[in-house]
DNA sequence: GCCGTTCTTTTGAGTAATTCAAAAGAACGG
DNA sequence: CCGTTCTTTTGAATTACTCAAAAGAACGGC
């Protein structure tokens, strides 16, 4: 079942080792995930490796476009399997959840500034800010 | 001259201490600028400060709604004297430049998820991505 | 104007997340 | 199967920031 995995490292021009293969791996079931955490499920079958490797591993991964990195203020640099769609996210402000928005009503057309200052701007990303389903039970 | 400042710290219930004076001053000719940079110039004129008072003093500004904190992927976190509007950044993704955007076309619908899974949504930040005009012609 | 309470700053240490670098080790084309 | 090249390991360093205790400054009341 590494074959998946192996072709599309192959096709990103990288190498198939067992430390992507298993970073791509637990990327699957997991959303919106730091780097502490994939080291930790990670070490699970692969006991040799190290967060500076995971790290590395990210860092390759998220430029060869199979991962995507997102950095949340308050949060420490989070990655997502969820590629090549535009898409956004909530960031809950009392517990740092995150989640995905498809996409923002209005679509393309809300994403064009209406002047940048002389910067050609290439793509846009939306946060938005708000309390995630457990954080509003919590506070009544 | 002070006084504008003063009674701007009073009024937020903040004590109008020299330092938090000096970085309301030097805010007011830089945007988007970081701690390190706030605290070389207000080395200048109070030189017993200490780099960890200017984190000190740009957190209490920030908590008191004097200054807007925001912290692009990337960079460090960067402070701003423009508040009270909610308007939008350019960061030049080859330099780490920062421009303010003053709103995007089509303004508040754009600003409303389509839907957020249950995360009650409160405010919206939009970051574009590109070019400054000058690594614009640094890349000819 | 002085005083005491309370808020701030200073000083120094500590932390988290990430990056850097050199040497050892694994992939893969030939 | 072998050698080159890419990766990982190991260990140290860095950046940006936070924490905490003690010294110092503001400001309201007298």
């Amino acid at each position: 079942m590494d074959t998946d995995f192996d072709s599309a490292l192959h096709e990103a021009g990288l190498r198939a080792t067992a430390g992507r293969v298993a970073v791509l791996e637990v990327m699957e079931s997991m959303a919106h995930t730091d780097a502490e955490r994939v080291y930790r499920a990670v070490s699970e079958v692969l006991p040799t490796t190290s967060i500076q490797s995971v790290h590395n591993i990210l860092a390759d991964l998220t430029t060869a476009g199979l991962l995507r990195r997102i950095e949340p203020a308050g949060s420490a640099a989070l990655y997502e399997r969820r590629i090549g769609d535009n898409h956004h996210h909530v960031v809950c402000t009392r517990c740092g959840a995150v989640g995905d928005v498809d996409c923002v009503v209005g679509e393309a057309p809300c994403l064009t500034p209406s002047s940048a200052g002389g910067f050609t701007v290439q793509t846009a990303e939306v946060t938005f800010w708000g309390l995630c389903p457990s954080c509003q039970n919590a506070a009544q």
